[in-house]
RNA sequence: GGCCCCAUCGUCUAGCCUGGUCCAGGACACCAGGUUUUCAUCCUGGUAACACGGGUUCAAAUCCCGUUGGGGUCACCA
């Protein structure tokens, strides 16, 4: 107990930099986090970068800056410092940080195992073990790796082997005690875990390019940066005896485990970048797939030929076209597309976009892309894809919390300082769970909703700034309306600017919609159009413009005219969103200022007046 | 296929260790109603689960065994 009480928690999050940081890596990364502050420790961050094909300092710094945007602080590890490598900047005494910085750590343990007979080399190759090991399969054996040749060669065949050319690799001599060679693992969540000694094989813990591989440089890393408690994915369960077989060899001692639940999407499967490509080839496909049969050539080529504009929520092959139209004169005048709606031309070919479309490829430039085009949001994966959707980073926590963890009193909104104080094992369940976007999106609408007016504007200028630029410059000086306008209508930070598109966008690009109009506007002989041409004469004399003025124009008028308020409110809707749905009416008005409102008054009036006939 | 892990509403889960207070509680979603100039917010109510089969016991969601189902892993990737 006194030894418990002084040995100090060490937990680490342990990544390697070869994408994006996942959610589940950050669901990883906060239990690590919780459990050190809980217990006054200490938390480090290591960068698994072994893979030397794979890693990149691309990768390193977006883990690191998403890594700050949650807020989750480590006390060992690369520094983020903007505009120097995070390789040349570390804190910590147990460093470097950098699994690529500490070869010359593995090679020495690694000879101690060598010289002590405890490993060895072997000269078979990739190629041929595959071809064994398929064989194996194909008729349903157990496949291991036999050991009895490489464990018992002579320095003479070693010899012959490297002459002819056979690179080599490291293995374990896994054989364990004599007698029982089981390995218990006692996990913090799951108990007791057992796997039989004839389980047991030599596996492979330097590879061919003097790397270690992942288990022998996780488990000297572990020992030396002093890691009391392991917490990671179950996924990596079935490592653990191999990680204890080489702390057993090296003499080190065992630290605690504590395996997490996996998550996964709602349809079961994993949580994978793929995600974004498969949903972006089905809207696409699904779109094409419904025009006309002659127009679906058609519509291919102009994919191919790329168009560069937002289209709306429906796919349409005249939007499209007129879309591609526009594109190209504002191409041929600044080169660049700037402005409403539109992006930068993306640099690809038909045939890139049709390999995309036939699953040849998952780039994730062509499915951003399509959904650009097709108006679809991707399904979210990495914490930049929450924070770009707009998710506060304390709500995002909160949910992953939920996800295989929970206080027990059917508390769930609750902030770091809570986890902190209450975290535990005892309470992380066993079984996967699947993410659910539709609750994280109500507990960010509910803490949106919870912060102050003056909060919201700040953080929703802040995300606008960053994501919504053109949007943001638009809005001007109404910017603070807009925000107080979408506090409670929006659950993410997202959502006033796909809400609120209608007020972004030019006067005259207003789609109309045809069931809104009919109802309100040309229902009854046409008496909303009536009352629009009666209130853009009323409405043009109203002044200072501000929401309370205009209200009480409104209120007047609809007094005077012997109207009920909604008679004259959704007209007013219809003609200044081309929908019947929108913030209060006055502070519609407002936000739009004078101008666009008259403007668009009078547009609708002359398209009802053109339809009607 | 071998080994390992798991199993309560559609989803996340409480309850299980220390059987009875559970014809199973909460949250999201969904449905209905109320407030409201639309939408939303907010409020009220509702539908909905112990995978199956055996045991143990006076009594099982809770303990044991089996079946089924789901998942992980079997690389010179981590």
């Amino acid at each position: 107990m006194l030894d418990a009480a002084m040995k100090k928690v060490v937990t680490r999050f342990a990544p390697s930099p070869t994408g994006a940081l996942h959610v589940g890596g950050a669901r990883t990364a906060l239990f690590n986090w919780a459990y050190a502050r809980k217990h006054g420790g200490q938390f480090i961050l290591r960068m698994e970068d072994t893979d030397q094909a794979r890693s990149s300092d691309e990768s390193t710094l977006g883990i690191l800056r998403d890594m700050v945007w949650l807020g989750l602080d480590w006390d060992q590890g690369p520094v983020l410092e903007e505009g120097k490598s995070p390789k040349d900047v570390q804190k910590g005494d147990a460093g470097p940080y950098f699994q690529s910085q500490r070869l010359d750590i593995y090679r020495k343990y690694l000879d101690q195992l060598l010289a002590a007979g405890k490993a060895y080399e072997c000269y078979r190759t990739q190629e041929e073990l595959a071809v064994e090991r398929d064989a194996a399969r194909a008729e349903k054996r157990d496949w291991k790796y036999d050991p009895t040749v490489m464990r018992n060669a002579t320095q003479a065949q070693r010899d012959a082997w490297k002459a002819e050319g056979r690179s080599c690799v490291i293995r374990l001599r896994n054989e364990g005690p004599p007698g029982a060679g089981d390995i218990v693992v006692n996990d913090e969540v799951l108990g007791e875990v057992k796997v039989t000694g004839d389980q047991r094989d030599d596996f492979v813990i330097f590879k061919g390019d003097g790397f270690p591989t992942y288990h022998f440089a996780v488990v000297v890393d572990d020992a030396l940066m002093g890691v009391t408690h392991v917490i990671r994915a179950q996924e990596h369960l079935s490592n653990t005896p191999k990680h204890v077989a080489i702390q057993e060899a090296l003499g080190f001692a065992r630290p605690s485990y504590a395996h997490l639940p996996l998550i996964f999407n709602q349809d079961g499967t994993k949580m994978s970048k793929r995600d974004k490509a498969k949903v972006a080839r089905l809207v696409a496909s699904a779109a094409i797939r419904k025009a006309p049969l002659g127009e679906q050539i058609a519509i291919m080529d102009i994919l191919r030929s790329v168009a560069p504009k937002r289209l709306g929520d429906k796919f349409n092959l005249d939007r499209i076209a007129a879309a591609i139209s526009g594109a190209q004169s504002a191409v041929a005048e600044s080169g660049t597309l700037t402005g409403e709606g539109v992006i930068d031309l993306p640099q690809f070919t038909g045939d890139e976009i049709s390999d995309f479309l036939n699953k040849k490829n998952d780039r994730l430039d062509i499915a951003a892309w399509l959904a650009l085009i097709f108006a679809t949001e991707l399904p979210e994966i990495n914490v930049s894809d929450f924070r770009r959707s707009g998710y506060l980073p304390g709500v995002i926590l909160n949910y992953l919390s939920l996800l295989g963890w929970n206080p027990g009193d059917n508390v769930e909104r609750f902030d770091l300082a809570f986890l902190v104080e209450r975290f535990g094992f005892d309470r992380v369940g066993k079984s996967n769970s699947k993410f659910d976007r539709d609750k994280l999106k109500a507990f960010n609408g509910e803490a949106l909703r919870l912060l102050s007016p003056d909060d919201f504007e700040a953080k929703l200028r802040e995300h606008a700034g960053a994501f919504h630029s053109q949007d943001l410059e638009r809005l001007g000086p109404h910017f603070s309306l807009f925000a107080a306008a979408y506090r409670e209508r929006s659950q993410t930070l997202d959502d006033p600017f796909h809400l609120g598109r209608f007020f972004l966008i030019n006067d005259d690009a207003i789609a109309f919609d045809a069931k809104a109009v009919d109802k309100v506007l040309k229902k009854d002989g046409g008496k909303g159009v009536t009352a629009l041409r009666e209130l853009e004469a009323t409405l043009a004399k109203v002044e200072p413009w501000d929401a309370p003025t205009i209200h009480n124009a409104i209120e007047a008028f609809a007094k005077d005219t012997g109207r009920g308020l909604g008679d004259v409110a959704q007209p007013l809707r219809v003609a200044l969103t081309g929908t019947s749905v929108s913030p209060p009416i006055h502070d519609t008005l407002a936000i739009l200022g004078k101008d666009a409102t008259l403007a668009r008054i009078r547009r609708c009036v002359a398209v009802c007046a053109a339809e009607i006939g």
